[in-house]
DNA sequence: GCCGAGCCATAACTACTGCTTATGATGCCC
DNA sequence: GGGCATCATAAGCAGTAGTTATGGCTCGGC
C-alpha cells in the first residue's frame, strides 16, 4: 500500500471532495481520481461514495483515515524533530578528546557551544588518541580530538578510513628540575640532555622524545613513564628526572617548581579534529568541530 | 517528506547495508542509493555513515528511523484492518426497513448473516420507505428495504440518485369480518365492496387502495388510517371496515378473527434494495443485500 | 602483497509511472 | 432550464525513478 496514496486519501476526506483535494494539492482533478482508484483496487473495497455534491467515506474509508491521519501525525513529527536538529536546538555529539584537551580547550569549546546553543549535549570521554580513534571507529564518539606529532609515519588517523583535521601546532617544551645546572641557561640543547635520566609519557609521546634523542645522537636513558602530566612534573619538580611535554600539558596544569624551557629541537606537537567520514553531516557534530577549530 | 523514502531508509537501516535493502526490496542497488540521497536532502542533515562494510545510523538518522518504524507500524494496521472488513471478519452495515419486513425477512436474513460471518454487525432502523431513502440519501443507513406497488409512477428510489433492486413480488389480499357477507365468497370482486367503510395505510399504501377501486370505478368510503397492521386487522376484525393488506403483513401476524381474500384485482407490492450507487462496494452492506436477495 | 569480493557513489540512459489535457455524464441551484 | 459544480475516463506527454555501467575504496584470503 502506497503511503502517498493515503495522503492524498486523507486530503479527500479533510476537503470533501476530489477536485477540492486535487486544488489543495496543486494538481488536477483526475490525477487525484486515479490515485483514489489505485488506493481502492489496493485496499479491496470501496473507500469513498462519490456524488456529484462530492465524496463521502464508506465504513472501511472511515477506518482507512485514522490510520492516515496516525501517518500524517508521525510524518509531522519527524519534519519537527529533523528541523530541531538541523537548526541545533537539540542534539547531541560524542567527543573523545586526550587529557590535557580535555582539561584545557575543550571545556572552553562546550562553554562556547552551550552559549549559542544550550540544548545540544556534548558528551565528553577523556581517551587517549589510539583509544579515542577505536572509539570513534566503533561509533561510540562521534568526533575525536587527537594529536600527532612532527614524527615521520605518525599520521592522527592512523591510516584508516577517517577525516584527520589539524588546527593548531605548539610547541614541545623541556621540563626541568629547579636546581638543575642546565635550568639557569636560556636555552638547551637536547645533546646536552643525554646523561640526564629521562621521563616520558605515552606510547606515542615516548617515540618522540626517543626521535629527538636520536637526531641529537644519543639514546636516553628512560627511568620513568607516565601518560599523566601531573605525575611527570612532580617527578621533574623532585628531581628525578627530565622531560619533553607539548605546550598544553603545562597550560593545563603547572607545577611551581619546575622550569620549562622552549626549543625548535624539541619538535611540535598538532592537535586537531578526527571523525568518520560524512560525520560533519550531523550539524551537531559539525558545530562541536566548528567551536572545537575556532578555540 | 515522502513517505516512500521512509520505508526504503527504514529498510536501509533494518538490513545494514544500501545493498542489502535494495536486495529485499528487489531494486538495484544505485535505486536505494539515490532515494537516500534524496532523503537527506529533504531532511537537511546526514542519516547515515557510509563505509565498505555497510552503513551506521546517525543521531538524525535514529529519530527518523523510529519515526519510519511508526509509519510501518500504521500501514501495517491499515492492511490489517481493511483484510479485516473486506473479508467480512468485522463491518458494520445500517439497515433501514419498512415495519412488516423488520418483522419477518429481515430478522431472517439477519439469523443466516451472522451464521456465516458472526462478527459482523447489522444495525437495523424500521422506517416506512420514505423515510428510509430520506436515512439513505443523508448516509445515516448503507441500505435500504422498501416497497413499491405496481401502480403507474410509484418508483421506490423516487428518481433519485440511488440504485434500486427489486427483490420479490408479493400479492396484496382482501381483509374481511368473519362475519361479513362476502367473507363466504371464494373470490371477492373489487366492485362489489364499493359500498363497504375502508381501513388505509401509510400514503402508498392509501395511494394503491384508492387505485385499484378507481380501476373498478368507485371512489371508496375511507374511515380509518393506520400504517399499523395489527391496528388494520383488529379494526376489520370487529367489523369497522375492509383493508387490503400485502401478504407480508400477514405473515407477520394474523388476528384470528379475519378473513383473508387473495385476489389478482387487489395488484402486487415489491419488495427489494436500494443503497446509494458504489454503496455494495462496501463488503458488509454487499453481504446483507446478498442475504437479503436471496431471502 | 596483491587480487577478489564486498561495500559505496556517480553518470548516463530509458521506460514507465503519474501527471495533464480533453471530454462526457450527472446532479444541484438560482 | 442553463450554468456550475461534481464525478469518471481516455489519450498523450514528461519527468520521475528505475536501470546499466563504471570507478573508488576496504577488508580478507591465498
Amino acid at each position: 500500500m502506497d503511503p502517498r496514496r493515503l495522503l492524498i486519501f486523507r486530503e479527500v476526506a479533510r476537503s470533501g471532495s476530489i477536485s477540492g483535494a486535487a486544488r489543495a494539492l496543486g494538481w488536477t482533478q483526475p490525477a487525484v481520481s486515479q490515485h483514489l482508484r489505485a488506493l481502492e483496487r489496493e485496499a479491496g473495497c470501496t473507500l469513498l461514495l462519490r456524488a456529484t455534491t462530492g465524496v463521502e467515506l464508506t465504513e472501511p474509508g472511515r477506518a482507512l483515515l485514522a490510520r492516515a491521519d496516525a501517518v500524517a501525525g508521525e510524518l509531522h513529527v519527524a519534519r519537527e524533530e529533523l528541523a530541531e536538529l538541523t537548526s541545533l536546538r537539540r542534539g547531541r555529539v560524542r567527543l573523545a578528546a586526550y587529557p590535557s584537551a580535555a582539561a584545557t580547550l575543550v571545556p572552553r569549546a562546550m562553554a562556547r557551544l552551550r552559549a549559542t546553543h544550550p540544548d545540544v549535549d556534548v558528551a565528553l570521554t577523556e581517551a587517549e588518541p589510539p583509544e579515542a580513534l577505536a572509539l570513534l571507529e566503533s561509533g561510540d564518539v562521534d568526533l575525536a580530538l587527537v594529536f600527532g606529532y612532527d614524527d615521520p609515519g605518525d599520521d592522527p588517523a592512523g591510516g584508516r578510513a577517517l577525516v584527520w583535521r589539524p588546527l593548531v601546532d605548539e610547541p614541545v617544551d623541556l621540563m626541568l628540575p629547579p636546581d638543575h645546572r642546565l635550568a639557569r641557561r636560556r636555552s638547551v640543547a637536547v645533546a646536552d640532555l643525554a646523561d640526564q635520566p629521562w621521563i616520558v609519557g605515552c606510547v606515542r609521546c615516548r617515540a618522540h622524545t626517543l626521535r629527538v634523542c636520536a637526531t641529537a645522537g644519543f639514546e636516553p636513558d628512560v627511568r620513568h613513564e607516565s601518560d599523566d602530566y601531573v605525575v611527570v612534573q612532580n617527578l621533574v619538580a623532585v628531581g628525578l628526572g627530565v622531560a619533553l611535554l607539548p605546550r598544553t600539558a603545562t597550560e593545563a596544569f603547572r607545577h611551581a617548581d619546575v622550569v620549562v624551557r622552549p626549543g625548535r629541537a624539541f619538535g611540535t606537537r598538532t592537535y586537531g579534529t578526527v571523525h568518520r567520514e560524512g560525520a560533519l553531516g550531523v550539524p551537531a557534530t559539525a558545530a562541536l568541530a566548528a567551536v572545537l577549530a575556532t578555540g
